[in-house]
DNA sequence: TTGACATGCAACCATTTGGTTGCCTATTGT
DNA sequence: ACAATAGGCAACCAAATGGTTGCATGTCAA
């Protein structure tokens, strides 16, 4: 889970992966265009992506084509966001209550 | 946006925004107790998470009580996590093609 | 078969990060 | 008044991060 959250943490990475959301299986190559870095760099990103689960990959030939996979993203918010989010209500009541108790 | 998800990429401070959710309002010194780490430390990353706004507080006297804001963690999940849940399951199957078509 | 194309590997670099120590300031209880 | 308590500030440090360049390897097409 540590590394879902490190890999999502790089707004470049995140930028990769909503371009395979809006088209999936794409090759490096695909993913480099249009971007202000070197090919390398973005292989070090897609290998930080892979280790986190959050891209699969095979090769084809030469090329080296990138899926993404959906299902960490899903059990952040699973298993994470969703336990801050019980309470919500009552934690900004309270946080509210309080600021004003400020003033008194 | 990307305040959030850096500040969330540390387990340290991911841990401080669990010990709020248990326990809301709670001074410094209170966040350190049991922590391997300095003061100064956990002050850094209250910081951070301040600056994300994940955190509220506010003096008083010569405390200061740590409030939990979770709304940019909500936001997390409504404007990002939401976008890849769409859509998942033909990520999926269409990963799962992929993958079965590499064996013929 | 050989040149072009797609990717991999490794060394290197600057900046950021997560932490420390040492000292300073402000508030409170006795 | 003054010692103890709660926190702030700044300099410093090692390691991680995000990027580069240069070169090597594997595959395809003419």
């Amino acid at each position: 889970m540590d590394d879902v959250f490190k890999a999502l943490a790089d707004a470049s990475r995140r930028s990769l992966l909503d371009r395979l959301h809006a088209k999936n299986g794409q090759t490096l190559n695909e993913l480099c265009e249009g971007l202000a870095m070197t090919r390398q760099a973005v292989t070090k990103h897609l290998v930080i992506l892979e280790e986190a689960n959050l891209v699969t990959t095979y090769k084809q030939g030469r090329e080296k084509l990138h899926y993404l996979n959906p299902v960490p993203i899903h059990q952040i918010g699973e298993r994470w966001i969703k336990k801050f989010e019980r309470g919500k209500l009552t934690a900004l009541s309270e946080l509210k209550r309080q600021l004003e108790k400020r003033d008194e």
